[in-house]
RNA sequence: GCGGGGGUGCCGGAGUGGUCAAACGGGCUGGACUUAAGAUCCAGUAGCUUAGUGCUUACGCAGGUUCGAACCCUGUCCCCCGCACCA
């Protein structure tokens, strides 16, 4: 019978989805195993292959797991709200929720073409109000605590998205979705989440000790917690802290500089400066922000002083664009000496350069390494190491300092300025200020008659704007900005446990179940974004006694990416793209799944390459083929020997992630056992179980031939039987190899046609040899064997004599 | 500048101290089958050498440790990626 793969993928997909076989709840005598890959986005043009990939990674963790008899929790939803969505809708005229809608629907069509193991039961996409409700519910919570906050400051834009955008957001000057539009900077009041109130923990690692370290690596880099001392400086009678990471130079402060975007800045500015500072502000926005970047440290004079805390000296405040106004205090001490940037602006606005350390200056070059102390009374001769201890604790005696943690983790912009996201659950009254939605009146819906035009749609929604003051009953405004979609995806994880909780977020002892996810899958580029987020609102939620564990996944595995197959990354513009549908509809979803997991490791980028996926297609059709012609009764010593040594390795490989080996390891088995008569039921069914993870609708096939009446994905792992395993197999199978190949080699070398083959071997190995076709087998020491040329004398044990005529 | 990853055959990619001229896949070459193509099967695919052998050269480059290195150490070149004026 032919192998044909499109009744057979439909019928199975059809019999998981009949008897609900995903489908899964905490009243298990299993051990729960919860896996996720990180949820799509829906865009109208599908799912691509490198969806699949990831998908399909998750998916044979997840078969694996349930045949190893764990409770498996694997669900999937929708990160449906975000800009895409609104603006292919504009595109097309229809409302986004219209457009998402279709969109799903597709995505879903295409996933379950790949046969993936969900449990579609608790499917939820993010813009149905019934969830983003629950983001409403989590901003009051955050906004009682104090994390949820509204503050001027200046913000990055995106023209093309026409919206601000986290920090996180912007990658090298440019929006994370237009790689080719510089953000500009606006000075607007926006919403804040207060992230870096948990920067301390989310900087410690040892709660993700699983994680990939390129991820810790990227997190540890982008919160950046550095140790340094908080000084304080006094300007015109206040107190201004500063940070700094070298106490140790204080004595070499020349000048002060604070940032040119520093809200605070014009209080710091005498009457007679502020044209001059106006002018200079005026100058910097109005260039790019990668202008910016290039441009060189420059300043202009406050007209204030600030007071050396140690020497009481007084020392000039500079604006300057080479601060950032929300790092620190958004001011620094200058010490030329010893920085290079207070090098060069020192230089170039004639300041005082003050040496504190034994060291090199040159004209160009600050010197910025170890050393004595110089010029600074009594701390002279001190190692600068040590001077960084005793000057800090002299600052700390007096009260003018102390010992601080400083972090480059910024606080997390969520304000956007368009209609397709969470609505932020804000009344705005003009007596009792920002007033919070009332718990019992969520969701605040979106409003579904709204007009695309210029700006933020809902801003002229005036029906949906204008309400009532929950506190004092007067006439309100609604809070028009929405949430970053960011915000949707960031406790999603913890929705999957009780999709469909309508009074509650989740059910606490659900969550406590399931939490936290034992494997979550997903791509690198969140390493600073999404993976970040995630376990800010995991600990926040645990913070509210929803959840215990501190963190949302034990392991996280980042998959690489696959590229088209000229070697680029896929794009639309260079028609490189390959279409998961178009592919099971040649040659199957079980040859896909193969050929994305055998190329390379998971975790390493590939290219798409069609003839790959071909040869997959071959193996599995052989696959089919050994088991129309094999007879079910027994299997040889050598046959279980390899089939036992198969499961053994096959199990560890799948639980390390390298289904590489273990696809190469399945068809080395195939191949040896292939030309085999007869195989044990045992045998055969463990050989199908192996596959059954990657290729999972071929294996229910022939494990339902063989017979069974269950299905095999309700079956059990197999286990070795080690005491079958003997490694005396592969070595017969090795000399039998050997032993053509030498046969070969010596017909390559006579270059003519030999037809007549003899060996000769040890008695004792007659047996290993006897069954290969087309040569004359004799012992060593048979009497009657024919051997002209006294091969036979070259005989060795394992290397038998051969002579060719 | 700081941080990370990597350089293996025609290609993708295994391999982290001996069993490596290097798994597996792809490509290519030759052969079998076929009217032919495809599919399938067999063989070959660093060089020289040889009745099945032996030798040489090979894992970016140059050294070192070791009885022994693709794998450990040092230096060096190249590629990719992240952060980038964070005080």
């Amino acid at each position: 019978m032919e192998y044909n793969f499109k009744n057979i993928e439909k019928k199975w997909q059809k019999k998981w989805e009949e008897k609900k076989v995903f489908e899964v709840n905490e009243n298990s005598k299993k051990k729960k195993y919860y896996v996720l890959e990180q949820f799509p986005y829906p865009s109208g043009s599908g799912l691509h292959v490198g969806h699949s990939f990831v998908y399909t990674i998750g998916d044979i963790y997840s078969r694996f797991k349930i045949l190893q008899g764990f409770n498996v929790l694997h669900p999937m939803g929708y990160d449906s709200l975000g800009l895409p969505a609104e603006n292919a809708a504009i595109k097309e005229g229809i409302s986004p929720k219209k457009y998402t809608n279709t969109s799903i629907k597709n995505f879903i069509k295409q996933q379950k073409a790949l046969g993936l193991s969900y449990d579609w039961s608790r499917l939820f996409w993010t813009h149905d109000s019934e969830y983003y409700k629950w983001d409403q519910w989590i901003f009051l919570k955050m906004f009682e605590k104090n994390l949820a906050y509204k503050k001027d400051s200046a913000v990055n834009w995106c023209s093309k998205c026409k919206t601000v955008l986290a920090n996180e957001q912007v990658h090298n000057g440019k929006c994370w979705r237009h790689e080719d539009t510089e953000v500009d900077v606006k000075h607007l009041n926006q919403w804040y989440l207060k992230i870096t109130d948990y920067a301390e923990e989310l900087a410690n690692f040892e709660t993700v000790k699983e994680w990939p370290s390129l991820i810790k690596k990227l997190q540890k880099n982008w919160i950046g917690k550095s140790f340094g001392t908080e000084i304080i400086f006094e300007i015109n009678k206040k107190k201004w802290p500063i940070f700094t990471t070298r106490p140790d130079t204080i004595y070499g402060v020349t000048f002060m500089v604070v940032s040119a975007q520093h809200p605070k800045l014009l209080d710091l500015v005498t009457d007679e400066r502020k044209k001059e500072v106006k002018k200079f502000i005026g100058k910097l926005s109005s260039v790019s922000q990668e202008d910016i970047d290039k441009l060189d440290k420059e300043g202009v004079f406050t007209g204030s002083y600030a007071i050396n805390p140690i020497n009481n000296e007084k020392i000039p405040v500079y604006a300057g664009n080479f601060v950032v106004a929300d790092y620190g205090s958004g001011m620094v001490m200058a010490v030329p000496a010893h920085d290079q940037r207070d090098f060069e602006f020192a230089k170039k606005y004639d300041i005082g350069i003050k040496q504190v350390i034994d060291g090199k200056i040159t004209n160009s070059k600050a010197y910025v390494g170890q050393g004595n102390l110089i010029n600074s009374e009594s701390f002279n001769g001190l190692k600068n190491q040590e001077a960084i201890e005793s000057i800090t604790k002299w600052l700390e005696e007096k009260r003018l300092g102390k010992k601080t943690v400083n972090y480059r983790l910024r606080d997390w912009l969520i304000s956007r300025q368009r209609y397709w996201g969470t609505p932020i659950p804000i009344i705005h009254c003009e007596k009792c200020g920002p007033v919070p939605v009332p718990e019992q009146d969520l969701p605040v819906k979106l409003p579904e008659k709204i007009e695309f035009g210029k700006g933020n749609p809902l801003e002229k929604a005036e029906s949906w704007i204008k309400t009532k003051c929950p506190r004092c009953k007067g006439e309100a405004k609604r809070e028009t900005d929405t949430m970053d979609t960011f915000v949707n995806s960031s406790w999603y994880h913890l929705r999957f446990v009780d999709p469909k909780n309508s009074k509650k977020i989740f059910d606490i002892n659900k969550a406590n179940y399931w939490a936290p996810m034992d494997i979550y899958i997903g791509g690198k580029e969140h390493a600073c974004m999404h993976d970040i987020y995630i376990r800010f609102y995991h600990k926040f939620l645990r913070d509210l006694g929803l959840v215990k564990t501190d963190e949302p996944a034990v392991k996280l595995f980042v998959q690489g990416m696959i590229h088209g197959e000229d070697g680029n990354k896929m794009s639309k513009s260079l028609g490189n793209v390959v279409d998961p549908l178009n592919v099971i509809k040649k040659y199957g979803s079980d040859a896909l799944r193969i050929f994305l997991v055998s190329v390379a490791s998971p975790e390493s980028n590939f290219n798409w390459s069609d003839k790959g996926v071909q040869g997959t297609y071959k193996f599995v059709n052989k696959v089919f083929k050994f088991f129309e012609k094999v007879k079910i009764s027994k299997s040889s010593p050598k046959v279980e020997s390899k089939i036992n040594k198969a499961i053994k390795e096959i199990t560890l490989d799948i639980e390390n992630f390298k289904y590489n080996l273990a696809i190469i390891k399945i068809r080395s088995v195939l191949e040896s056992i292939f030309e085999e008569k007869t195989i044990s039921k045992k045998n055969a069914e463990s050989f199908i179980k192996l596959l059954a993870p990657f290729a999972p609708h071929i294996s229910e096939e022939l494990w339902s031939k063989l017979g069974n009446k269950n299905l095999i994905i309700l079956d059990k792992w197999p286990r070795e039987d080690e005491k079958k395993i003997n490694d005396k197999f592969e070595k017969e199978d090795e000399m039998i190899l050997k032993l053509k190949s030498d046969i070969n080699n010596i017909k390559g070398i006579l270059n003519k046609e030999q037809t007549k083959v003899y060996v000769y071997v040890m008695p004792k190995e007659v047996e290993i040899y006897k069954n290969i076709e087309g040569i004359n087998l004799f012992a060593v020491n048979d009497k009657e064997k024919y051997d002209p040329q006294n091969k036979s004398k070259k005989a060795k044990p394992g290397k038998p004599g051969i002579y060719l005529e």
